[in-house]
RNA sequence: GCGAGGGUAGCCAAGCUCGGUCAAAGGCGACAGACUCAAGAUCUGUUCUCGCAGGAGUCCCCCGGUUCAAAUCCGGGCCCUCGCACCA
C-alpha cells in the first residue's frame, strides 16, 4: 500500500533527525553569557502509565514555542523531568499485588503499547510490585514518546521526584517555608477509613466519589448536668427553638466528650472518636428514656421539652434535631402531628396541654413570606405527613435559599437583630464559640459514601495535620504582586488565578502515605505531591551538575541550596561543609543565576487552581523578585470526536502510537492548527487526511524548488506583477507568522504556513505568464523563508530540506526569517485583489445570464483621477460623512470638473462605512489586469480586454462610467 | 452552592479586548466541474434566501437597551463546559 509506504518514509525522516540532533546535542543547553536566555519549562509528567494525544498537546505546545524563541537567536532551555512522588503509583502498585482484576488489566493494556508480546506484558507485569519499577518503566517509556515527537529537549538534566538529590532539595524548600512562618499544624477534617484506617481520595470509594465534607455545628443545649448536643447548619435560628426532636427507638448515650457530659446518639458517639476528640461512653440507653425532659435554650435558658419524632435518623450528625417549626418544614409538621394527636405522647408523661403551650418562634423575616414561613410553604405545597421526606427536603431548600440570601433577623434575636442571615451565621457561630457553646460535626455530604474495601467512610480529624497557610502575613499581598506583574497567557485566564488567589486559606501539605519527602521536622508525615513540584524549575538549572558529578545526596545540605539558588554564605564554608568543590559550587550558582527565572511555564488551565497558583507562591516565598515566574501559557484539554478522553471509553490515542500512526510533523501541525490554546480542541479523525496532505504539499513545493538559486527580482528587473505579489505576500506572512507566535496566536500561525502559503505558493504557481527562470529563482526564495518559518511546527521535515538546500546546520538552529520590509507591497497586494474579484463578479454575472455563454470580457478601469481622490481623502482621515467628504473634495481643484461622480463615490463610500483596497493608481490597476489577463482568461475561458473608462475604444451599453478604483465596470459580450 | 469560561451558518472553528471594511477567515461535510475507463487522490468553483448584470433581504442562543451603526458594548433570561482542596 503506497499510503503506509509514505508513511514509513516519514518515519525515517524523523528518526534520522531526531538522532543527528542528539549526537550533535543540539538542545543541550549551557550558559552564554553573551546571548540571551530563554527558559521555557512543562510541567513534568506523572509517570504511572502511557500518556495520550492530549498530553502531547500540551507538550508539543511548549515545544513549539522553545523552537521558535531558539531561532530567535534565544540560548533555549527546555529541560524534562518525570514525577513519582504521592500515591497514585503506590496505590497502583498495591492494587497489583492485591490482584486487582481492573488494575491488572489497566497496566496490561499501557504495557501493550511498549511491549511486542503478551509474554513480556506479563513478566513486565510481575515487576510493577515496586512503584519504583513502575514509574522507571514509564518514565522512559514517556521520554522516549517525547524523542519521536521531536521534543527538543535538553535531556542531561532529567531526575525524577523520587530521587534523593531532589528530596533533599524539597527539604530545603520546606526548610524556607518553615522559617518564614508559613507552615502550621492544626485539626483537618478529611474522608476516613476506620477499616483501613486511612484517609480515602476519590480513586479509593467504591460509592459516592464526589463526596465532599459538611460540616455541622454542634451546639451544646444545657440538659441536666451536661449538655444535649443537636447538630445543625443552620446555628442563626437558635433563637427560634422550641423544643427538640429525639428519635425514641434509637440508641443514645451520655458520654465524656473532651471533659464535657455530652448527650448524643451511639452513632455519633463513635463517629466524634474520629474526629479527634476523647470520648469515653457512661452511660446506654434508648431514646424513649430521655423524652419529655426538659434542656436550656442557649441565649436564655429558658426551658423546652424534647420530644419524639421518627424522622430523626440517629446515624446523621449527633442523631439529635432542636426544632424551629416556624422556619423549618420537618420540625412544622413534626409538631402539627403531635398538636392533631397530643395523647400519641401521653405515655412519656407529655399531657395534650404541654404540647398545646408550644407556640411557634418567628425569627427571620424574609420578603414573599409571612409569620412563619414553614408552615405556609407546607400548607401551599399540601404536604401532609412526616413521611413524604422527599417534598419536605426540597421545601426546606426553598427556604433555606430565600432565607440565607434574602433574610433578616427579626427583633428577638438578641444582638444579632436586624442582620442579614448571610452575614450573621459566622457571627452567631463565633459568639457561641467564644462562650464554649458549640463545637463542630463533620459528616459526609451525602451517603452512602463506601470505600472500596466495603466498609462505610467517615469523617476522620487529623488534630495533627501540616498545612501550608496561605494566609500568612503578607503572602498573599506578594503573591498577587507576581501575578499583577507576570503575564498570563491567553490573559482571560488571569481572572481564574485572581479568584483562586482569593480562595485559597490553608492547604494540607503532608500525608501519611504515598511516595516522597519527609517533612524534615516530622518525618511521620510525606510532603504531598502537588507541594512539592512547585520551584523544581531551579533544581533543572542544576540538576545535571548534581548528577553529572555524582554528588551524594547527603552533600546536598541546606547551606548547598541556600549558596546555589539564593547566593547565601561563603563558597569557601560550603565547600567545606559539603565536600562539594567550590569551583563546582560556584558554576551552579552561576548557572542558576543565568537562567533563572523561568520565562515561561506552559501547561493546562486545569492546573490554574493547584500547581499553578503554588508555583507562584512558593516562588514570592523564597526567591527575591527578579527570580518569579515571569510568564504563564495555558491550552485547554482535547476531546476526541466531541467526547472526553478516556481509558473506560477507550477512546484514548495513545501518544506512543503518533509517529507511526500520523507522523510526529502531521500530528503537531493538527494539533496546533486544530483550535487556539485557550479553547478545547476536539480531535477528528477525519480532519487528520487534510492536515496530511497540506503538510505533503508542503514537502513536495519545497522539495522541487529551495534546492534552486534563489534569486530576489527587484522592481527595476521588470519581473511580472505577480511575482513582485508573490515576493510580498511571501514577507508578508513572515511577518505575520512572527505576530501570531508573539501573541501566542498559534493556531493562526500554523494556519499561515500549512494553509495560507500554500495558496498563495500554488497560485503563483498557476500563473503561466511568468518566464520558468522567474519563477524558479522566485520559488526559491520564497522556500527559503518558508522552510525556517516551518520548522516549529514541523523539525523533521524542514531539516531533510534544509540539508537538501546545502544550507549550514541545523534548521533547529537557524535564524528566524526577518521580512523585508522593501518587498512588502501592499499596493501590488491590493492590485492583486482586484483581479480577483474582478473574477468573482464575472463569475457572478455569468451566473445570472442563464445560458448565455459570453466570449468576451470588458473590463473598464476607474479614470486617473478617481485613484487620486480616493487618495486625498484617505489623506485627509476625514470621519465618514457625507458632508464632510464631499466638501472636502470639492475644495480641490482637481476634482472640481467631477462634481456628479464625486457625490457618486461618496455616496458609496458611506454606504461602505469606509474605504476599500484599490491598485496605487489607475496606471497601476490597468497594468495588474492587463498582465493577468491570460490568467483571467484561462480562468474564465473568454477574452479579456481591459480598457481606460477615461475614453474606452468600445463601450456599447455605457458602462464604463460604473468604474470605481478597485472596482472595475464590466461587459460581457 | 461558590468560582471561571462559553453559546457564531449542516458540523468544527476564527472574529468579540479596540462597534462600521462581517453574509462573517479557515477546515470538515455536501454539491458541481476538470483529470480518470472508473473509483480514490488531486485541482477549481459553489454551499443563508431571493435576484431582471456585479444587487437586495434576513442572520451570529432568546428578550430588551445604548448608538447614525452591534456577532462585537450594557441589562435580563435560557442552556452548556470546567475547577472547588489532600487528587495528580
Amino acid at each position: 500500500m503506497p499510503r503506509l509506504l509514505q508513511m514509513s518514509e516519514y518515519v525515517k525522516v524523523e528518526k534520522k533527525w531526531q538522532k543527528r540532533w542528539e549526537r550533535d546535542r543540539i538542545f543541550e543547553a549551557d550558559p552564554d553569557p553573551k546571548r540571551s536566555k530563554f527558559f521555557i519549562t512543562v510541567p513534568y509528567p506523572y509517570t504511572n502509565g502511557a500518556l495520550h494525544i492530549g498530553h502531547g498537546r500540551t507538550y508539543t505546545v511548549g515545544d513549539l514555542i522553545a523552537r521558535y524563541k531558539r531561532m530567535r537567536g534565544y540560548n533555549v532551555l527546555f529541560p524534562m523531568a518525570s514525577h513519582m512522588t504521592g500515591t497514585p503509583i503506590v496505590g497502583m502498585v498495591e492494587r497489583i499485588k492485591a490482584g486487582d482484576h481492573d488494575a491488572i488489566e489497566q497496566y496490561k493494556r499501557d504495557l501493550r503499547l511498549y511491549l511486542d508480546s503478551e509474554e513480556a506484558v506479563d513478566a513486565q507485569l510481575k515487576k510493577f510490585t515496586d512503584p519504583w519499577v513502575t514509574a522507571k518503566f514509564f518514565a522512559d517509556a514517556i521520554s522516549a514518546d517525547f524523542k519521536a515527537l521531536g521534543y527538543s529537549i535538553d535531556w542531561r538534566r532529567k531526575f525524577t521526584t523520587g530521587d534523593r538529590i531532589y528530596n533533599q532539595f524539597v527539604t530545603w524548600q520546606y526548610h524556607k517555608f518553615m522559617d518564614k512562618g508559613y507552615i502550621r499544624q492544626g485539626a483537618y477534617p478529611i474522608l476516613y477509613c476506620p477499616h483501613d484506617g486511612n484517609p480515602v481520595g476519590e480513586d479509593d470509594l467504591l460509592k459516592g466519589e464526589d463526596a465532599k465534607i459538611k460540616e455541622f455545628t454542634a451546639i451544646k443545649f444545657g440538659f441536666e448536668d451536661g449538655f444535649i448536643v443537636p447538630a445543625t447548619l443552620r446555628p442563626e435560628t437558635i433563637f427560634g427553638v422550641t423544643n427538640m426532636w429525639i428519635n425514641p427507638s434509637s440508641t443514645y448515650v451520655w458520654a465524656r466528650v473532651d471533659g464535657e457530659k455530652w448527650m448524643i446518639s451511639q452513632a455519633a458517639a463513635e463517629k466524634l472518636k474520629l474526629q479527634a476528640k476523647k470520648v469515653e461512653v457512661l452511660d446506654t440507653f434508648p431514646g424513649a428514656r430521655i423524652i419529655g425532659k426538659k434542656f436550656r435554650a442557649v441565649h436564655d435558658q429558658h426551658e423546652m421539652p424534647i420530644l419524639p419524632a421518627d424522622f430523626v435518623d440517629a446515624d446523621n450528625a449527633t442523631g439529635v434535631v432542636y426544632s424551629v417549626p416556624g422556619h423549618a418544614p420537618f420540625d412544622y409538621i413534626a409538631l402539627q402531628d403531635l398538636w392533631d394527636n397530643p395523647s400519641s405522647v401521653a405515655r412519656y408523661g407529655i399531657s395534650a396541654d404541654n404540647i398545646r403551650a408550644i407556640k411557634m418562634i418567628g425569627m427571620i423575616a424574609i420578603e414573599g413570606y409571612g409569620e412563619f414561613p414553614a408552615k405556609e410553604i407546607v400548607e401551599k405545597r399540601g404536604i401532609k405527613s412526616q413521611a413524604e421526606a422527599e417534598r419536605l427536603e426540597e421545601a426546606t431548600q426553598e427556604i433555606y435559599k430565600a432565607e440565607f440570601y434574602g433574610g433578616v433577623m427579626k427583633d428577638n434575636c438578641g444582638q444579632f437583630s436586624g442582620r442579614a442571615i448571610k452575614d450573621v451565621k459566622d457571627q452567631v457561630v463565633a459568639w457561641m464559640k467564644s462562650k464554649k457553646l458549640c463545637d463542630v460535626f463533620y459528616e459526609p455530604d451525602r451517603r452512602p459514601v463506601v470505600c472500596k474495601c466495603g466498609t462505610n467512610v467517615q469523617v476522620g480529624v487529623f488534630a495533627g495535620q501540616w498545612f501550608l497557610d496561605y494566609l500568612s502575613p503578607g503572602w498573599k499581598d506578594k503573591a498577587r504582586q507576581a501575578l499583577d506583574t507576570m503575564s498570563i497567557v491567553p490573559d482571560t485566564f488571569r481572572h481564574q488565578f485572581e479568584a483562586t488567589f482569593d480562595w485559597l486559606t490553608q492547604r494540607p501539605c503532608a500525608r501519611k502515605r504515598g511516595i516522597g519527602t519527609r517533612l524534615p521536622f516530622d518525618p511521620e508525615w510525606i510532603i504531598e505531591s502537588l507541594s512539592d513540584s512547585t520551584i523544581y524549575m531551579a533544581f533543572y538549572t542544576i540538576a545535571h551538575k548534581i548528577t553529572g558529578n555524582r554528588l551524594k545526596p547527603e552533600q546536598l545540605t541546606l547551606s548547598f541550596f541556600d549558596y546555589v539558588f539564593l547566593g547565601i554564605g561563603n563558597l569557601r564554608d560550603v565547600s567545606k561543609e559539603t565536600g562539594v568543590e567550590s569551583a563546582l559550587l560556584k558554576s551552579m550558582h552561576d548557572e542558576f543565576m543565568y537562567w533563572y527565572p523561568n520565562d515561561q511555564r506552559h501547561t493546562a488551565p486545569s492546573h490554574i487552581s493547584n500547581h499553578l497558583s503554588f508555583a507562584i507562591f512558593h516562588h514570592v516565598a523564597i526567591f527575591p523578585k527578579e527570580h518569579w515566574l515571569k510568564c504563564i501559557s495555558l491550552n485547554e484539554h482535547v476531546n476526541m470526536e466531541g467526547m472526553k478522553m478516556s481509558k473506560s471509553k477507550g477512546n484514548v490515542i495513545p501518544l506512543v502510537e503518533i509517529p507511526k500512526k500520523y507522523g510526529a510533523d502531521i500530528y503537531r501541525t493538527y494539533v496546533v492548527s486544530a483550535a487556539e490554546p485557550g479553547t478545547l480542541m476536539d480531535w477528528r479523525e477525519r480532519d487528520v487526511p487534510t492536515v496530511k496532505s497540506k503538510v505533503s504539499q508542503f514537502t513536495e513545493i519545497v522539495n522541487k524548488y529551495a534546492t534552486k538559486v534563489p534569486r530576489v527580482y527587484a522592481k527595476k528587473d521588470k519581473p511580472t506583477m505577480i511575482t513582485r505579489w508573490l515576493l510580498s505576500k511571501a514577507n508578508t506572512i513572515a511577518k505575520e507568522c512572527t505576530e501570531s507566535l508573539d501573541s501566542f496566536k498559534l493556531r493562526d500561525y500554523a494556519l499561515l504556513v500549512m494553509s495560507e502559503m500554500p495558496r498563495v505558493v500554488t497560485y503563483y504557481l498557476n500563473r503561466r505568464e511568468v518566464p520558468a527562470e522567474e519563477k524558479q529563482a522566485t520559488l526559491a526564495y520564497v522556500c527559503d523563508i518558508w522552510v525556517r518559518l516551518a520548522a516549529p511546527l514541523a523539525p523533521h521535515i524542514c531539516e531533510e530540506v534544509w540539508s537538501k538546500m546545502k544550507r549550514e546546520g541545523y534548521v533547529s538552529l537557524a535564524p528566524w526569517p526577518e521580512p523585508d520590509s522593501k518587498l512588502m507591497d501592499s499596493a501590488i497586494e491590493d492590485a492583486q485583489a482586484v483581479v480577483e474579484s474582478t473574477i468573482r463578479d464575472v463569475r457572478e454575472i455569468m451566473k445570472l445570464m442563464k445560458g448565455e455563454k459570453p466570449k468576451k470580457v470588458h473590463v473598464y478601469i476607474a479614470p486617473a483621477w478617481m485613484f487620486d481622490a480616493m487618495r486625498s481623502i484617505r489623506e485627509a482621515n476625514l470621519p465618514i460623512k457625507v458632508g464632510d467628504i464631499m466638501k472636502h473634495l470639492m475644495s480641490v481643484a482637481e476634482f472640481k470638473p467631477y462634481t456628479k461622480e464625486v457625490k457618486v463615490i461618496v455616496d458609496r463610500i458611506a454606504k461602505e462605512n469606509g474605504l476599500w483596497g484599490h491598485s496605487a493608481s489607475a496606471k497601476d490597476e490597468q497594468h495588474a489586469l492587463r498582465s493577468s489577463a491570460s490568467y483571467i482568461q484561462s480562468e474564465l475561458g473568454m477574452e479579456v480586454v481591459v480598457h481606460s473608462a477615461e475614453k474606452p475604444a468600445y463601450d456599447p451599453q455605457n458602462k464604463a462610467r460604473f468604474a470605481l478604483p478597485g472596482r472595475v465596470s464590466l461587459f460581457l459580450e
